[in-house]
DNA sequence: AAAAAAG
């Protein structure tokens, strides 16, 4: 179901498309359509396990790299289908449940992935939980307004980058996964799935910058999923410990949970199994899981070290890994942590597996030290539709510190009045610290106004509560620190309210994400003051790069601050960040990627400057 | 300086 907003704009795309291609970028999507679409994907490196080298193996010996195989991802030949027999047309959905000639790892000792498929099968996660949520919309995955990622610029550079595909139909991912893909209802791919997809079922690493609900989780989701399943893996040696071949990581641990319900949409009935875990729940449950098998583990740091260091979960076999929040999980806190999890842990080193980083906001400095975890990369962004520019309208009001509770209140009553809350629409509000969401979240609740708060000082299943209250409708106001700034994918936001202002633009950019989301309009107000000079300019030309109205005054306390941070965003106006390995001077000298690298401009289309398309239609409905 | 993440 699409709104006649979406309609025009699909509509005026088409004819963009036809009227003016700039001739450079028409003739390389030609060419890319016609031609090497069509043709065989580059194999890439096959990984044997180091405690398997020795074995022997089967007559389906791995490609050697540089042949000119069929598309066929990873193949370690024990007993498994000749290769090419999981395409389309010869893939079973049920495969390997009955223990046939290809068992799936793990198969025969139980540890492996798919061994549950069974009772998975009972289970449909297609289900809504949330009764509510469908009260409001109905249909939630049909009212995603796809057509407004149709047509924003994308960059792709690195070596050979791969082409992008048109369609799902274009990119063989299994019938399995298809049929999956249908029941979530995503008609088309999404920018970032186009180009994202192919790299990465090219075996490639990738460091893709676009905003999370464009369809990233997906995006890196579908060639896991679909590498797993065709893929010959090696049964799992006998144990406790668990032995995923794909590992995700998050920041949040909310953020895990929902990346794994995805997960597990996407991979019923692939016989793949996805399983998450994470801290402030009890460890015993999961400890279940792990061993009922396990291909994909979506995980938080901390637990996971926890697992590994009882080894519970060994990455020994990891063939992907995906950082979700991928600037965030290289920030101060956390790089330590994670680079103990990728480089000693015994996962393969980058080469033998495939990594992929994902984030709205990749500073040029953590891209930096995130080459480190990646091969021959390539960097891929995303206009940035659907995120900070286009289709949330950001309002800036001066307002002292003393001042806020009165005028937040007054923003709520206004809201109240306007059927704000009857429609179930919702209002995020952001805080800096810990107590003081507490103590607003109080304050809103003694002053009669339904709301929450999540933090990381509550318990697990206080934060799990809170966010499934406010989801519902059942508290329409949630107050919030960073915890809930990334990822989550919350329908019906349709304010976000900036109580404190974040110091950083990124985690303003991250926040304000949370609304506007899956295409539609959203409105974010800041409440800024002295303290957040620091932000002044960054966020005036945030601002104006998305075609905001920026306050006379905001302007003016810009060109006053200095220094504060970073005050030039990473990048021009169209994407959310350019590859470093472009700015010159970061790395001259330090030549570790081998040559030039290829720019390609993949799906760029005529005539629209990134947002001129939406920018100026969509009107608030509220101002 | 604060937030998150193990208990």
């Amino acid at each position: 179901m699409t709104t006649s907003w979406a309609d025009s704009v699909a509509a005026s795309e088409e004819e963009a498309v036809a009227a003016a291609p700039a001739p450079a970028a028409a003739a390389a999507a030609a060419k890319f359509s016609s031609d090497q679409a069509s043709q065989p994907r580059p194999t890439r490196r096959t990984y044997v396990p180091p405690h398997l080298r020795s074995r022997p193996q089967s007559s389906v010996a791995p490609a050697p790299p540089s042949a000119a195989a069929p598309a066929v991802i990873d193949r370690v030949g024990y007993g498994g289908p000749p290769a090419g027999s999981w395409s389309t047309g010869g893939f079973r959905p049920d495969a390997g449940r009955s223990g046939g000639g290809h068992v799936p790892a793990g198969g025969r000792n139980g540890r492996g992935g798919g061994r549950d498929r069974g009772r998975d099968r009972g289970v449909n996660p297609f289900a809504d939980k949330d009764g509510l949520e469908q009260g409001i919309v109905g249909q939630e995955n049909a009212a995603i307004n796809f057509d407004a990622y149709e047509d924003i610029p994308v960059e792709a550079t690195g070596n050979n980058v791969p082409p992008p595909a048109g369609t799902f139909a274009d990119i063989d991912l299994g019938e399995a996964l298809n049929l999956n893909i249908q029941r979530c209802k995503y008609v088309k791919p999404t920018p970032i799935q186009r180009h994202a997809i192919p790299i990465s079922l090219a075996g490639r690493d990738l460091m893709a910058c676009a905003q999370t609900g464009s369809g990233k989780t997906a995006a890196f989701c579908f060639p896991i999923i679909s590498g797993i399943m065709r893929g010959r893996y090696v049964q799992r040696p006998r144990g406790r410990t668990a032995y995923p071949l794909a590992l995700i990581l998050s920041p949040t641990r909310e953020l895990s949970i929902q990346i794994h319900e995805e997960a597990r949409k996407f991979s019923y009935q692939t016989g793949v199994k996805a399983v998450v875990a994470y801290g402030g729940a009890p460890i015993n449950q999961q400890l279940r899981e792990l061993e009922r098998g396990v291909d994909i583990l979506v995980a938080t740091p901390g637990r996971l070290v926890d697992l590994l260091e009882r080894a519970r979960v060994s990455l020994q076999i990891i063939k992907y890994l995906a950082l979700d929040e991928a600037d965030r999980m290289l920030d101060m806190g956390f790089e330590p942590q994670i680079r103990k999890i990728v480089e000693q842990t015994g996962m393969p080193p980058c080469g033998l597996r495939q990594t992929m980083l994902f984030s709205a906001t990749f500073p040029k400095e953590i891209q930096r030290l995130a080459s480190d975890f990646l091969s021959n990369y390539i960097y891929l962004t995303v206009g940035r539709v659907g995120s900070s520019t286009d289709l949330i309208v950001q309002r800036v009001e001066r307002v002292h510190e003393s001042d806020k509770r009165s005028h937040l209140m007054d923003l709520l009553h206004a809201q109240r009045e306007n059927g704000f809350h009857g429609k179930q629409a919702l209002t995020l509000v952001f805080v800096e610290t810990k107590r003081g969401a507490d103590s607003l979240e109080n304050w809103l609740y003694t002053n009669g106004f339904p709301a929450t708060s999540i933090h990381g000082d509550r318990s697990q299943q206080e934060r799990e509560l809170a966010l499934r209250s406010f989801k519902s409708g059942r508290t329409p106001i949630l107050v919030a620190t960073d915890v809930a700034a990334r990822g989550l994918d919350i329908p019906h936001v349709a304010h976000v309210i900036n109580f404190d202002l974040p110091n950083d633009i990124d985690d303003y950019v991250h926040r304000i994400g949370r609304t506007g989301r899956a295409g539609n309009t959203g409105l974010a107000t800041a409440f800024f003051n002295e303290n957040s000079s620091s932000l002044a300019r960054p966020l005036a030309e945030l601002m104006q790069e998305a075609n905001q109205e920026v306050p006379a005054w905001l302007t003016h306390y810009a060109s006053r601050s200095h220094g504060g941070g970073r005050s030039r965003r990473s990048g021009g106006s169209r994407f959310g960040g350019r590859d470093f390995r472009r700015e010159g001077s970061f790395n001259r000298g330090t030549d570790y990627y081998g040559g030039g690298y290829n720019s390609t401009g993949h799906g760029v289309s005529a005539g629209y400057g990134g947002y001129g398309v939406y920018g100026t239609g969509v009107t608030s409905a509220w101002e």
